[in-house]
DNA sequence: GACATGACGGCAG
DNA sequence: CCTGCCGCCATGT
């Protein structure tokens, strides 16, 4: 018989599943990045995976991808959004302060969920 | 099936 | 300080 169903047993879904539920656990006022997430989720040097998944965070419109940045804290993906400013636009209604497209003091506003979650 | 791209990160030069 | 390269996984052509 032709099995040709290829072990579709990929857990990406758990995957794309888990970004969601740590970016919506990001608190109000906090920013998180690419690389923190991914290595909570084990993909540590696949951050662009995290990215990936914020893509299909579109569907899921309970994901604040605003509050995800890259590790120098740029909004990287603003491009994605709605506008390239509902990013910066949706973190300064939230009370983080955004200078030329980087968080201010990102360093001190950053959350690791690796950390915070442990 | 192969090649190129992508919301990144870290390191080397 | 800046530029370039590699790694990693998934998706699209």
């Amino acid at each position: 018989m032709k099995n040709h169903k290829k072990n579709t047993k990929k857990p990406i879904r758990n995957f794309f599943e888990d970004v969601y539920e740590v970016v919506r656990l990001v608190p109000k006022g906090r920013v998180t990045t690419y690389g923190a997430v991914a290595r909570y989720l084990g993909t540590a040097m696949s951050a662009r995976m995290v990215g990936w998944a914020m893509n299909g965070a579109h569907s899921e419109k309970n994901i604040p991808a605003h509050r995800v940045v890259n590790s120098q804290g740029l909004l990287t993906g603003k491009h994605h959004f709605r506008t390239p400013i509902a990013m910066q636009k949706a973190l300064e209604k939230e009370g983080t302060k955004v200078s030329h497209d980087k968080v201010v003091e990102f360093q001190k506003l950053f959350w690791d969920p690796a950390a915070e979650l442990l």
